[in-house]
DNA sequence: TCGATTTTGTTCTCGCGTTCACAAACTCCT
DNA sequence: AGGAGTTTGTGAACGCGAGAACAAAATCGA
């Protein structure tokens, strides 16, 4: 087997970074690859694989390539195995416990969605400042105080918190985060939160999402006139 | 076979073509222009503005710069008229109707969503496949059958849908909605759902932006102890 | 064993987006 | 009026990612 028996030069510095933009398209081949396995197939090449993921085979073997040589030159990848080796390297070997902030409709979607389970997010607390709020059981968990979000995190194993709040509460919870130790944040309220260095933020914003859409759909209708010869 | 027009005309026929990366950052700006006007300001230069988007002043600047010169060199921008020029560049003069298929707790979610209707997003209508669900108020709105959804959109003035159903429901809801007219679909489901050409899809999927954050969690926490085989 | 076939892993090229750096243009002050 | 000080708009350099094309490696058949 060609193992990557890799020289004392791998050790320097990140032994491999992999590009943003593959780490964004490794869930999808793994969503991908587990579809494949539940309908028996054991066996793919890269065509396939890319054609399921909605990307270009070219482009799915660079990525693989940034992981390793996990592909059988002739014949394709062996459906577990890859399945096992993505699942590995984005840590999905493993559940990842979550706190979201701010149970109102939006966080009660999300501490409710069913999706998270099979993909290794773990919901483990929720908080809110609604004093209203707190002590109500959402499923299984109950409400915790905003007061005790410190206390929240650090007496469980939760690594990743979701701002689920207004947009006024937003920075204050995310420093509060930050303050208990967490270093990965997913942000859904709608303004910019900043962080220190070492400290990952994502952002998901809903009206802008459906704005570049209607910037799009107003081209669409607007001017079907000027196009020419 | 693909067909490739000739690009001598591109000249003309995009009178103006915005590229994607500035697209996705106007709605940011116009809320920074506007967090700005409440607090009373009447000018700022692209530093200030910039600084509060989270961009680099360059890179505000020659975004703006596709809109055409909206500034003043030694001055910097009026706030007003930039963001009304940004506003209707993104067709947020007027409001854009949404349909909503699939009123679960995600969709629920979103039809109590607060921040829609200061964009010019109006969710028009709801729709469901379940029985039960029919018929039921969610705010001021009655969820519709999805036996209706043709009828539902041409009978008022919907532009965008939102899949927010189940993965095994979206590509046939997608497939209706382009068959209702419908040009821009927003999708939830964490499934690829293919459209004609002229028809855009965005997609936001919750998991995969937690399965990112796991990653560089993953990555953060697992070895800053490097190897030395 | 050898050639034909298949499919991966990688190299190369191209285009887009980001950022720097600077000229153009505007205001203010003397 | 003219020079000093600002700030925009844009040309140019750079880096990253996408996709085409090809060499390397594995299987299969004679």
């Amino acid at each position: 087997m060609t193992l990557i028996h890799t020289t004392a030069d791998m050790s320097r510095s990140v032994q491999r970074s992999i590009p943003d933009a593959t780490v964004a398209r490794l869930p999808i081949y793994l969503r991908a690859l587990t579809s494949l396995a539940e309908q028996g197939i054991t066996t793919c090449a890269s065509q396939e694989l890319a054609h399921s993921a909605g990307v270009n085979p070219a482009k799915l073997r660079k990525d693989l390539s940034h992981l390793g040589s996990y592909g059988t030159r002739g014949v394709g990848y062996d459906v577990e195995y890859l399945r096992y080796q993505i699942a590995r390297e984005i840590g999905q070997t493993q559940d990842w416990d979550v706190v979201i902030i701010g149970v109102g409709h939006l966080g009660e979607a999300l501490s409710n969605y069913a999706g998270f389970s099979t993909r290794g997010i773990r919901i483990a607390a929720l908080v809110d400042a609604d004093p209203q709020r707190i002590g109500q059981k959402v499923g299984a968990l109950t409400v915790a105080a905003l007061d005790d979000l410190e206390s929240v995190v650090s007496a469980s194993n939760i690594s990743i918190g979701i701002i689920a709040t207004p947009a006024d509460a937003a920075q204050s919870v995310a420093d509060r985060l930050v303050e208990s130790g967490i270093t990965s944040i997913l942000n859904f309220a709608p303004v910019l939160v900043s962080v220190p260095d070492g400290v990952d933020v994502r952002k998901v914003d809903l009206s802008i999402e459906l704005q570049i859409l209607a910037y799009h759909e107003q081209r669409k209708s607007g001017e079907p006139t000027v196009v020419n010869v």
